[in-house]
DNA sequence: CTGAAAGCGCTTACAG
DNA sequence: CTGAAAGCGCTTACAG
């Protein structure tokens, strides 16, 4: 399709300033029809274009940029790509960006704060424009004010450190609400909160928003019990919500992967999810339509919080000093089968 | 801690003259202990190195990128962001090339071959060293060919366009065979093949990896079924596998995705999974663990291929005219609990 | 081991 | 609208 230049194709790249010989034009008016000036001519700019098709021209991105100080570039740092809810934001991030004619720089950060320190000065050596950072576990405010004193404007997504950053995110406290009070609905009195991972704001927020939702309806908020991180070792452990004490007849997860696992552990209990006991799980991801039962979870939309960190980042790119912003999602309650009215015989099969 | 350079902070950025002079040496020298040359002594470099620290200095990649024609970034097009399977090998792709210092930018293609090309002149433009595509569907060995003419080092992952471009995927036709051979020492004689998705060389390879499979043992291998592509969606589809003529006793299933659907869908059915009716799944990602009956499945290990799509591109980086070479792992079938032996009664109950 | 010079392929004022 | 010149921050021979 693409015709071959005339010369040697072992020679090296074509340039500019070869279309702009071939089009008879200087290497500015050249580089303006590249950028899409409107001050050159319609005739101009056609016969430039041919060149440009002829030659098998490649912009050089690389040294536009560091004339012009942009490199169309930024990073994205997550703690994990493995977990099926980072890969929906990312998948929501890399959209909104590609959208933008930039590209994302993927990295992972592994939760560890000392692999994102590696991690983000590979990424300013890159000359990204901006990133965008699922900050690690234990990540300090310091560390995002020390890259903002560089000028590296910076968005935290789905964990935020810092006030005074940009910060794109879900409203966890609510959700939790919204689990508990739907649980509440169906007369359940004492409910269990399943955990487990590093601890950041996003967890506190969940723990926070289910004590909350919890105490302001005179319930005990302290059957909170602590899972394996391997999906795997979950259902094993789902012995473990019931130890000493009250009963619970609900539970609520941390998140999906755990509602997955304790689903199957509850199984293997003998327990029948949505029935005789009741689960709900948080964030909804694409799994919980194909369970069995199909799994009740409050949903947090990873791909739209993607898309909205992206767009705060742009937005920054755009106007660097502008006040911090947030945007926060509502969660919604997502009300499939794994939740039913309390059973009075739930007790008696639990133990 | 990194003091800041004496100079007025919103001064420009801090350059490799910056540092030499400080150090008191020639920027040709100062550039040469950044690259680690053994030709600069001790004592120079100590010097030159606690200048950078002192003036807070960041390499910058790009300047090094236009003289060096080399800019430590591989591009990585995937069809699909939002598939856990694909952000596994992500993952494994990721971490190697960021061991070997070099960084990943991003692209989904949406399995679109017209958004492939846009891409894939995006990542030219940035001066992407090489580039791990996994190609859309469709895309012809033309595309490939030509990528290669231009000296863009390539490999191809879990699909393949061309022979002449390396390769790294897995065994999907003995994957299975491995499947066909269980189910047949468990008595199955009549096993569907559910499918979804566009057509491409992993969807070629594991249809005629079932029928050679089924034919060599005599068994009739036509009993292949097209689901839907949501998840939502697959299992109101299972009745698909009970059509006209022979009951199948047991499926195979093109992905998890589709085993996690049908799993569901069957239940619906009041079939019992494991005991009157087998499913095996392909490509065991983590999910399969976490659902009851454990699924069996083929384990295909994206994270592994993904590693050894990287060092692929990294040998032909190193090695730009050596020929074409494949990396095609072995699949190992992972036995749960989603099979059992072949039920009289499966029939019946099936209707 | 170190220095001075040229150049990678663009963009940016600045004149015309 | 177009041209000639300088410069972005490095690396690369080439001398010393």
């Amino acid at each position: 399709m693409t015709s071959m230049p005339f010369e040697d194709k072992k020679k090296s790249r074509v340039t500019l300033l070869d279309v702009a010989r071939r089009a008879n034009v200087s290497r500015a008016t050249a580089s303006l029809v590249i950028r899409k000036s409107p001050l050159v001519g319609a005739d101009t700019r056609a016969r430039v274009e041919q060149a440009m098709r002829e030659l098998g021209y490649v912009y050089n991105m690389g040294a536009a940029r560091l004339r012009a100080e942009r490199s169309h570039t930024v990073g994205v740092i997550v703690p994990n790509l493995t977990n099926p809810f980072f890969a929906e934001l990312l998948s929501g991030i890399e959209a909104v960006i590609d959208s933008a004619g930039m590209v994302v720089i993927l990295a992972n950060s592994g939760d560890l704060v000392e692999r994102q320190d590696m991690v983000m000065r590979r990424m300013r050596e890159h000359g990204v424009d901006g990133v965008i950072i699922c900050p690690a576990a234990g990540t300090e405010p310091a560390f995002l004010h020390q890259l903002a004193d560089w000028d590296l404007p910076l968005v935290q997504v789905l964990r935020q450190i810092s006030e005074e950053v940009d910060y794109a995110g879900s409203d966890y406290a609510a959700g939790m609400r919204q689990a508990v009070d739907y649980l509440a609905s169906l007369g359940h009195r004492t409910i269990a909160f399943a955990v487990h991972g590093p601890i950041h704001s996003a967890y506190r927020e969940r723990v926070e928003g289910f004590c909350d939702a919890m105490q302001s309806r005179g319930l005990d908020p302290n059957l909170i019990v602590g899972l394996p991180i391997q999906i795997g070792e979950i259902a094993d452990a789902a012995h473990l919500l019931f130890g000493e004490g009250e009963q619970p007849t609900a539970v609520i997860c941390f998140n999906d992967v755990i509602a997955l696992g304790l689903s199957a552990g509850l199984y293997d209990r003998g327990l029948k999810v949505g029935e005789n006991f009741s689960l709900i799980g948080f964030d909804d991801v694409t799994d919980a339509e194909a369970m069995r039962p199909r799994l009740t979870s409050v949903s947090t939309g990873p791909v739209a919080i993607g898309g909205n960190a992206a767009r705060l980042l742009l937005d920054r790119l755009a106007d660097p000093i502008r006040p911090s912003h947030r945007v926060v999602n509502e969660t919604v309650l997502h009300i499939r089968q794994s939740c039913g009215p309390v059973a009075v015989s739930a007790l008696q099969q639990s133990r």
